[in-house]
RNA sequence: GCGCCGGUAGCUCAAUUGGAUAGAGCUUCUGACUUCGGAUCAGAAGGUUGCAGGUUCAAGUCCUGCCCGGCGCACCA
């Protein structure tokens, strides 16, 4: 796209000035401020600096060398080495025109696509989803779907925890104290509370606590009877998870559990030992990090004095596999913020087990979610929120707005719309602020409404189609070709925005922040709401009509895609 | 004790990783059209970016010290 266009030419230029220039730093944003310009590049500031060079006599080097004329006004030096770019009218309705045949969405996808393995939402076996599971699975999937549409080859993968010491207290809890009815009803509810009750039993009484011990053995050991009933807590495990990514609108191309690793443990174990990456200590098997300050005093474990693996024994066989099997130029991983120690001490392992490994490591975390106190998040009674608890919630609560707005829509027309703007407020409130951010959680800011929300931009979207239908009604479509004259100060605006999608999606996908996009999705529903008040669509005549229809369509197909990479749909109506 | 985060408007949060006058939403106040859909738009008010130093053309962002809060630090995952 433009940006692309306009770094290319000056990435050329500048290494004609400064052969041994770090290119990587010749980037061309948004201008923050318009009355600067529509694009700006502060890189030859950082270049200058590091030669200790005037960055204003780098730039009027540059300046002379370049030559945007076919699409660019003047270009001007500014500040202290600042180029400002201001975009030809004529080169943004070139842009818009290809849009408008279907040519591009205003991105291009990456000349270098990469094959990039993502692990996110991971839920445990035997435990109902709650709301401190949303995030990962939300960022990550979001994450998935722009890494694609850039062209990346993606592959997810959801590690859910089917495996552990939890089961021994599971499977002595089946065999006690279960409730065949509720387990029928809500099997999820029902194992969570049997984990509950044989939890503080344990806590208290050394005899369960070696009968737990027992069964974890018999599990361990190939037990047919633990085998049958701990695959029967993950078969109805999987299916309450199911709904849950139904609803969510969530694909995984694999779900590879914890258990799955387990035949690797023993050879991963031993083979680090080898190789003198691990070594014995009080029992256990422990890689020390002596020569990283950061984890000096951090070992990581990879065998208990029992002789059990651990989690990181899990995610050394988990990456060696995944290495073998889809040679990724990069795995991610979206977690809480407390596993970054872990993720380090894996990554920093990973780098003496398999050094010729061509593997980008990113541990995307996010903050946690507290309660409105500040503390770490629970309900009233002491529990989490369901998150199916808080779907239904949202869902009953755009019910109840759609039916105060539109009483006359049949009941399940406006069940569906409902269903579209309460999952899309979840999203969107939940990919909205930084994700590094600890994470307050309030129903209010959740399901609402107005304001920086999906349903903002889900509105945007429906008055366009709302316009696009009575055009179709009324004839008003014409055949002519567009030719985006753009002679309204909020079309032009309007126009320039769209322009920026790919520059956006590519920080998104550079830094796997998603709050990039919601904001730009925001900005360009709140660009379009000021041109609809301020140029009449319809109501205009001959080419103007055109280019106004031409404009909201290439708008709501924008706003449709960014929605989408969001994970939220749209809606015709609301 | 060590490490990792965070502290920004009354509230909830942004700020594209060192760039130009720190921006949104909510709340409050004022205003708009019998509408191409008011879940809207226009405007106002609201700030010593926790405190104190430092680095440089430029600091919410980097460095040092301190004050608050959260999280993590050997057999949970």
């Amino acid at each position: 796209m433009l940006h692309l266009l306009l770094q290319e030419r000056l990435q050329s230029v500048v290494q004609n000035i400064l052969p041994d220039a770090n290119l990587r730093l010749v980037q061309v944003r948004p201008c923050p401020d318009p009355k600067f310009g529509d694009y700006q590049s502060i890189a030859l500031m950082a270049l200058a600096r590091e030669r200790k060079r005037n960055p204003r006599q780098i730039a009027e080097q540059v300046l002379k060398q370049l030559d945007l004329s076919e699409f660019c006004d003047k270009v001007e030096i500014a500040g202290p080495g600042f180029l400002n770019f201001r975009i030809k009218p004529a080169a943004i309705s070139r842009i818009l025109q290809q849009a408008a045949r279907g040519e591009h969405q205003f991105l291009q996808p990456s000349s270098a696509p990469r094959t990039v393995v993502i692990d996110f939402s991971s839920p445990n076996v035997a435990k109902p989803m709650h709301v401190g599971h949303i995030r990962s699975t939300i960022l990550g999937d979001c994450l998935a779907r722009v890494l694609r549409l850039l062209g990346h080859r993606v592959i997810t993968d959801n590690h859910i925890g089917d495996w552990g010491t939890q089961f021994g207290k599971l499977l002595l809890g089946w065999k006690t104290m279960r409730d065949d009815a509720a387990l029928l009803r809500e099997p999820l509810e029902e194992m969570g509370r049997i984990y509950k009750e044989i939890n503080a039993r344990f806590e208290a009484d050394d005899q369960v606590k070696a009968q737990a011990r027992h069964e974890l053995l018999k599990l361990q050991s190939g037990d047919p009877e633990n085998t049958r009933i701990w695959q029967e807590m993950i078969r109805l495990s999987l299916q309450e998870f199911d709904q849950i990514y139904r609803r969510l609108a969530i694909q995984f191309d694999h779900l590879l559990g914890e258990s799955f690793y387990n035949p690797q443990l023993q050879s991963v174990v031993a083979d680090l030992q080898s190789r003198g990456i691990a070594r014995e200590s009080e029992g256990a098997t422990v890689v020390f990090f002596d020569d990283i300050p950061e984890l000096k005093e951090q070992p990581a474990l990879i065998r208990k004095s029992d002789g059990a693996a651990n989690y990181t024994t899990t995610d050394l066989a988990t990456l060696e596999y995944r290495l073998k099997t889809w040679q990724p130029d990069e795995i991610i991983y979206v977690t809480d913020a407390r596993q970054q120690l872990h993720f380090k001490q894996l990554f920093a392992i990973l780098e003496r087990w398999k050094p010729d490994a061509q593997v980008k490591l990113t541990h995307v975390w996010f903050g946690m979610i507290l309660g409105e106190d500040g503390k770490p998040f629970k309900t009233r009674t002491g529990e989490n929120v369901k998150l199916k608890d808080l779907l239904d919630e949202a869902e009953q609560r755009a019910f109840d707005v759609v039916t105060a707005k539109n009483p006359d829509l049949p009941e399940a027309e406006r069940r569906e719309i409902a269903r579209v703007i309460g999952l899309g407020a979840i999203k969107y409130s939940d990919l909205l602020p930084n994700r590094q951010s600890d994470y307050a959680f309030s129903w209010e800011k959740m399901l609402a409404l107005t304001g920086n929300t999906a349903p903002y931009v889900q509105y945007a979207y429906t008055r366009i189609q709302s316009i696009l239908r009575k055009a179709a009604e009324t004839g008003a479509i014409s055949q002519a070709a567009p030719e985006f004259l753009l002679n309204s100060a909020e079309e032009l605006d309007l126009a320039k925005h769209l322009l920026n999608f790919g520059i956006v999606l590519e920080a998104v996908a550079d830094e796997y922040r998603p709050n990039y996009l919601c904001n730009y999705l925001y900005d360009l529903a709140s660009l379009f709401a000021r041109f609809f008040e301020h140029c009449p669509v319809l109501k205009s005549e001959g080419q103007e009509r055109i280019d106004r229809l031409a404009l909201c369509q290439l708008t709501g197909r924008i706003l449709r895609q960014g929605l989408n990479l969001l994970g939220i749909e749209t809606t015709e109506k609301m």
